[in-house]
DNA sequence: TTATATTTTCAATATATTTTGAAAATTCAA
DNA sequence: TTGAATTTTCAAAATATATTGAAAATATAA
C-alpha cells in the first residue's frame, strides 16, 4: 500500500473510531495527521491536510493542546506556531486516563456519595433497589479509580511487564 | 434526600455522563430508570417516566437489549412486554468491554494489520514515522486487548482480589 | 377466523453539534 | 510607535443526530 493511501485511510478511521468514544472526528483526525507527521506542523498545514476551515484547526488544536495530547512548538526563526503530537501511545493513553479521570469519574463519584443516603424506610424495595445500585457503582468507581491511578504512575514497561508476568 | 429527588438526578447525571462515551443520552437514561426499577418495567411505565415517545423508547430499549444489557421478560398473564437490567455493575461493565471490544477494538486492530506494510525507502522520514506510529498503537491495542479478555473472563471476587493484592 | 392490544417502523421534524469565514485581537519586526 | 502576519473569536450556516407520532406490522384472546 502507499504511504499516501495509508496516511489517509489511518486518519479518516481515527476519527471515526474516535465518533464512538465521545470526541469529535476532526479533534481526532488532527491528533491522526500529527502522530503521523515527523516533523511539527502549522495551523495552515493542517487545513491543507484536512481541508479544514482555520477557525476550526483553531479550536481543535487548542483542544488537543487542552488534553495534553499536543504541544505548541516554537521555532526559532519562524513566525508560525507548530505543533506536534506526543508520539509515545502510552503516554497518549496514560494522559487520556488522567483527563478522563478528573473530568468524568471524579464528578461522578461526587455525585454518587451525594445520593448515598435517601430518606425513608430502608425496607421499602424502590429505596433499597436505589440505595443497592447507587453503592454497587460506588464500589466499582472506586476499584476503577485505583486502578487507573496505578496504570498512570506506572511506567510503562514495569507495568506491561508485570502485567504479563501476573497474567501470564 | 428524598428518593424521587434522587432518582431524578441519578437519571438525569448518567445519561450526561454517558454523552462522553459515545452513548446516546436516552439510552443511558432508560437503563439508570431500569437500575434503580426493583421490578421489571413496561414500555409505557419508561415512556411515562421519562416523558419520551414510544418509538423513540422501542428503539433505545432494543439497543439496550443488544447491548445485553436489557432483559426482555415475559410475565405470566401479561400481555406486555416488560424489561428489566442486569444489577450486577460488575456484569454489567464486562458486558460493555466484551462488547465494545468486538465492535470497536477488533476492526481497529484489523485495519492496523492492514497499515502495517506500506511500499517505499524505509529509511525515509515519512514512512518511518508512519510505521513507527501505526506500530505502536498495534503494540498498545494487543496489551488491551489481552487485558481485557482476562477481565472479562474472569470472576469479580478474583479478580478484584488479585488486583489488590497485586497492586498492593 | 376477527377484533383488539401491542410492538415496530420510518418519514418528517426538532434539536444538538460542528464548521465556516470574516472581523477583532494579538504578536512582533522594523 | 506602525503595520503586516498570525491567531482567536463567534454568529451564522451547514451538517448530523435524536425524537416524534401515526401508520403498518405483529401477536393474542375470544
Amino acid at each position: 500500500m502507499k504511504l499516501s493511501d495509508a496516511r489517509q485511510q489511518f486518519i479518516s478511521s481515527w476519527g471515526a473510531f474516535a465518533t464512538h468514544w465521545g470526541i469529535n472526528r476532526t479533534m481526532a483526525q488532527i491528533h491522526a495527521l500529527l502522530l503521523v507527521s515527523p516533523d511539527p506542523l502549522t495551523q495552515d498545514d493542517i487545513m491543507a491536510g484536512l481541508s479544514l476551515s482555520r477557525g476550526n484547526v483553531n479550536m481543535n488544536i487548542r483542544e488537543l493542546v487542552d488534553w495534553g495530547l499536543v504541544d505548541r512548538v516554537l521555532l526559532p526563526g519562524e513566525r508560525k506556531d507548530f505543533f506536534s503530537a506526543e508520539k509515545d501511545i502510552w503516554k497518549v493513553a496514560t494522559q487520556i486516563i488522567k483527563e478522563r479521570k478528573k473530568r468524568e469519574l471524579e464528578p461522578m463519584m461526587k455525585l454518587l456519595s451525594q445520593l448515598e443516603d435517601v430518606e425513608g424506610d430502608k425496607k421499602d424495595k424502590e429505596i433499597k433497589q436505589f440505595t443497592e445500585t447507587i453503592s454497587g457503582i460506588q464500589n466499582f468507581s472506586k476499584q476503577a479509580d485505583r486502578m487507573l491511578d496505578i496504570m498512570v504512575k506506572a511506567d510503562e514497561n514495569w507495568f506491561v511487564g508485570s502485567l504479563l508476568k501476573f497474567f501470564k
